[in-house]
DNA sequence: GCCGGGATTGACCCGTCAGTCAATCGTCAA
DNA sequence: TTGACGATTGACTGACGGGTCAATCCCGGC
C-alpha cells in the first residue's frame, strides 16, 4: 500500500520527468541547464539529483519509458493474425497518436535520442535496433506468406517504414509540414499506402 | 592568380573542416573541444578562430558546402526530360555515393544539423526546406503529368521519400544495417522501388 | 510529543571550454 | 634587404553549468 509519502514522491519525480520533456524540447538537452529543468518543474536543484544520477539519466528515463511501450504495442501487433499491412497500420497510427498526444515528447525522442545514441553509449541503440528488427520480422513474415515482394530485404524496407514515419514527424516538429487533425489520419494512410504499395505483389493492388 | 601564400592558407582552412569531420563524427559537436579539431588538423588553437569566427560556423560551412551541391543536382535533375522515377533515382544515388565517399562527413550532417532543430536546424531550416520544395516539385508535376498517383500530397510524398534514404544512411551510421558496395547499390533501386511503387499509378506496373 | 529517515532546499565548488590576444613567423613586393 | 602584413601560435580568461553536500523540513510510527 502506497503511502501518501510515497505517493507524493513519485508525483514530483513525475513533475521533473514532465518539466524536463518540455525544457528539453523548447531549448535542446545541450542548451539547458539543469536549473532549467527544476525551475520549470517548480522545484529545487538538489532534487533533480535525488531522483536522478544525472542529467543524462533524465533523458534515458524519457526515452525508455516511451520507446518500451512502443515496443509491447508491435510484439503484441506481430501475435496477431491480421495482415501486414493492418500490422503496418497499426504502428503508423501508434506513433502519429504518440505525437498528437504529446509532441513535446515526441520531439525529444526524436532529436535528442539520436544525437544522444552517439555519445550516451550502446543501450539506446539496442532498444531502438529491437523494433527495426520486429518491424523487419513482420515483413519476412509477410513475405513468406506471399503477401509482400521478397526482392528486398525485411531489414531494408523496416528502415523505409520507420524512416517516412519519422521524417513526417519531423515535418510536423520543424514546421515542414502543415499541421491538424486531419493532416494526422491522413498521414497514417498515406504513409502505409506508400510503403506498402510497394512492398506488395502487384497482382494484390491490381 | 593565387600566390603560393593563399594557395597554403586555403589549404590550412580545407585541413581544419577535414579534421573537424572527423572530430564530429567521432565525438559529437557538443561532445569535443575546439581543441580536439586543432589537435586533429596539427594546427595551433588559435588559428581555427582565424579561418571561423567560431565553433558554430565551422559545422555552418561544412553543412552548407554539401548542402548546397545537393540543392544544385536537384535543381539540375529537375529541369531535365526524364522520367520522375529516373529523377528520384539520381537524388537517392547522389546521397548514396555521397555517403560512401565519406561516410563521416554525412553522419556530421544528418545527425548534427538535419536532426537537430533546436540548435543548427533553426539556422538551416530554409536550405533544409528547400530540398523537400525541390523533390516535392519533382512529385507534383509527376502528378501532373498523370505518372504518379495524385492522393497524395507532394510534400508527404517528399518526406516520405527522403525520410527512407535518411533512414538507410541512419542504420549504416549506427550498425543497424550491413555497409558494403553491394549494399549500397542495392539501397539505391530498393528505395526508389519502394517509394515509386508507392507512388506510380498501378497501371504502370501492372 | 518525539525520534528516525527520507524528501527537499539552494549555495557552493570546481572542472571545462569557447573565445581573446599579444607575440612571433614567413612570405612577398618593392 | 627590408618593411608590411597576413598566417600562426598557445597561454590565458571568464563564464558557465553539472554535480555535491550540509542543513532543514516533514511524515509516520511509537
Amino acid at each position: 500500500m502506497a503511502t501518501a509519502r510515497e505517493t507524493h514522491a513519485a508525483d514530483k519525480r513525475r513533475l521533473i520527468l514532465d518539466a524536463a520533456v518540455r525544457v528539453f524540447a523548447h531549448r535542446g538537452f545541450n542548451g539547458c541547464r539543469v536549473s532549467d529543468i527544476a525551475d520549470e518543474a517548480g522545484v529545487a536543484y538538489g532534487l533533480v539529483y535525488h531522483y536522478f544520477r544525472s542529467k543524462d539519466e533524465v533523458l534515458d528515463t524519457l526515452f525508455l519509458e516511451r520507446w518500451n511501450v512502443m515496443l509491447d504495442v508491435i510484439r503484441e501487433l506481430d501475435g496477431r493474425d491480421v495482415p501486414p499491412r493492418e500490422k503496418l497500420y497499426a504502428i503508423t497510427s501508434f506513433i502519429v497518436d504518440s505525437y498528437r498526444h504529446d509532441p513535446e515528447l515526441m520531439k525529444v525522442i526524436i532529436v535528442e535520442v539520436t544525437r544522444a545514441a552517439n555519445s550516451f553509449g550502446q543501450t539506446h541503440l539496442d532498444k531502438i535496433r529491437e523494433a527495426y528488427a520486429l518491424i523487419a520480422a513482420i515483413v519476412a513474415r509477410a513475405q513468406t506468406e506471399g503477401r509482400f515482394k521478397d526482392t528486398v530485404s525485411p531489414a531494408f524496407a523496416a528502415m523505409a517504414f520507420y524512416g517516412a514515419i519519422e521524417q513526417v514527424l519531423t515535418g510536423w516538429i520543424f514546421d515542414a509540414l502543415p499541421v491538424g487533425e486531419d493532416e494526422y489520419e491522413q498521414a497514417k494512410t498515406f504513409v502505409v499506402e506508400t510503403i506498402c504499395g510497394g512492398l506488395e505483389l502487384v497482382s494484390a493492388t491490381a
